[in-house]
RNA sequence: GCCGUGGUAGCUCAGUUGGUUAGAGCGCCAGAUUGUGGCUCUGGAGGUCAGUGGUUCAAUUCCACUUCACGGUACCA
């Protein structure tokens, strides 16, 4: 029998499940790193680090119950063996609403609590939008004071530094869910509308990609898109809408013309005029805590999850120009968002837990930093110690485990190609440095180094390869003795 | 989900008005250089031309469907 190529189709196809993706070293150490620096800023506010599993019980995490119909509608969920549907999380404040609930009477009120973890979405993959991403999280739960909103604002901004953000390069838009609730009742949208109430969030959400003209045909009959698509409006009538038109062009240069232009809009109706009440507030503890406009502005136009928040939500922007590889502009959404949400404990203990928080999405933060130019450096590779000659690998062994020992990363060649080969081997790796003991360096009791970076640097001024060859650049001849020594020396150069 | 555009080597893309053996650049492997990553030169490997079906003497090319990718839009806890 031959093994033709006829036989190729049965073999699995190697590659990644749509909307996933592996991560080498490189990203993967700038994420961890940013996880890691973001948890500590939280954890300095006072937040205790909390993990919870990936899966939970479909109905505690609500909303999007698997079904006969929609068995996997956002959400990845499977069927566990006693016929319980049991669902990868789609963020972490669900979990933390189900922990908070189930250990109600022993935990310390207001509860502060931190976390970080992939979460899963089942749901259309874009660029920078994976189904499986990485958030890091600090919520408060049972505090309904609108300094607890002010704190996870300014939480927020410090985290978004922490990760690597310069000031001045993001901008936290906050505004007030109250206030939108407030102008719908205005208007007269009866609040069991839900129908109207959610068009209208829709429109106004859209505000800054759409603009203007766009957010009000969305408010009235609804708006044809470039792909010709029709989405149907929210219907209201064009006094309405020029109401509504007013409430987004609330946003001003300050924080309290802000306010003032809010509180003559949708100050007169009960809902806004708390909202108002409340943005002050915030406003006032930002102050305290020397947040200026340049970090946290209102914008009433800030919309976030629709059923969710219930009062104050923000999100961060990224004001950094940014382009991906083919040097085109990228448009990267929110990279952190957060909010109040008094119902979310509710479901389980039937009583109101006010609750507020921040969320930052690892992922796509990591990558608009590397799309934005602030890349974190890579990191150099392992000394590597090129196996030459087959009778010398224990030797080659025990030298790699002094260089650990001293606390240096160091590994042996494995594989069985020449030393050009190796060569290759240890630039790819990244290595700092090679050590080369053959067998003339190993009877005269020598081994020979070779710095790589600095190699390459004189490497610009040979052209002709003999010379490059002749020359051994950046090399020098130690003692065996004193391999460990000469390797600390050249790697603090 | 809906609308649109696309899928040719690991990557970026030519090309085929339907016709022997489908190309380039980069990358990869090797040699020039018996022990030196860069540069240069030479050679090599690598493709069911996304999949399935149809039209045809003949399909990578035309048609249909499927699938995946990209863009827009909807949804996004």
């Amino acid at each position: 029998m031959s093994e033709t190529k006829n036989s190729a189709p049965s073999r699995p196809l190697a590659r990644t499940p749509r909307g996933f993706i592996d991560r080498r070293a490189d990203a993967l150490m700038a994420e961890r790193s940013v996880v890691e620096k973001v948890l500590r800023v939280y954890e300095s506010w006072g937040y205790e680090r909390l993990e919870t599993p990936s899966f939970e019980y479909a109905d505690a995490l609500g909303k999007f119950l698997p079904d006969q119909d929609r068995p996997n509608e956002g959400v990845f969920a499977l069927e566990d063996d006693d016929g319980q549907w049991m669902s990868l999380r789609y963020d972490l404040t669900a979990p933390l609403a189900r922990f908070v609930a189930q250990n109600w009477d022993g935990l310390p009120k207001p509860f502060r609590r931190c976390a970080a973890g992939p979460v899963w979405r089942n749901e259309k993959p874009g660029p920078g939008r994976f189904r499986e991403f990485w958030q890091c999280d600090a919520d408060c739960v049972g505090s309904a004071r609108p300094e607890a909103d002010a704190e996870a604002i300014a939480m927020g901004a410090d985290a978004v530094e922490a990760a690597g953000v310069p000031r001045g390069l993001y901008v936290v838009n906050v505004s007030n869910r109250k206030l939108l609730d407030g102008l719908l009742a205005k208007i007269g949208i009866d609040a069991g509308d839900v129908r109207t109430r959610l068009g209208v969030l829709r429109a106004v959400d859209k505000l800054d990609r759409l603009g203007a003209q766009g957010v009000e045909l969305l408010l009235g009959a609804g708006r044809k898109d470039e792909s010709g698509d029709f989405t149907k409006g929210a219907g209201l009538n064009p006094a309405a809408i020029s109401q509504v038109m007013a409430f987004t062009a609330t946003r001003k240069a300050t924080r309290k013309e802000t306010l003032a232009a809010l509180a003559e809009v949708v100050g007169d109706t009960e809902l806004g005029g708390e909202g108002v009440a409340e943005l002050a507030a915030i406003d006032a503890t930002l102050a305290a805590l020397g947040l200026g406009e340049d970090r946290a502005f209102f914008d009433p136009a800030i919309v976030r999850g629709l059923e969710y928040y219930t009062g104050p939500v923000f999100e961060v922007e990224l004001l950094a120009e940014t382009v991906d590889d083919k040097g085109q502009k990228v448009r990267f959404g929110s990279i952190g968002s957060g909010g109040r949400y008094d119902d979310l404990v509710m479901r389980f203990r039937g009583e109101r837990a006010p609750a507020t928080g921040f969320s930052l999405g690892v992922s796509r933060l990591v990558a608009a930093l590397s799309a934005a130019g602030h890349a974190p450096q890579a990191r150099s590779g392992p000394v590597v110690i090129l196996a030459l000659d087959a009778d010398a690998m224990a030797g080659y062994m025990q030298m790699a485990g002094q260089l650990r020992g001293a606390g240096i990363a160091a590994e042996v060649y494995l594989g069985q190609s020449g030393m050009k080969a190796q060569m290759k081997y240890a630039d790819r790796r990244n290595a700092p440095i090679v050590v080369i003991e053959g067998s003339t360096e190993r009877e005269a009791g020598n081994v020979t180094l070779k710095d790589l970076n600095l190699g390459a640097e004189l490497a610009q001024s040979i052209d002709s390869n003999e010379a490059w060859r002749k020359e051994r650049p950046a090399q020098i001849l130690v003692p065996r003795a004193g391999l460990v020594a000469a390797v600390q020396d050249m790697l603090k150069r």
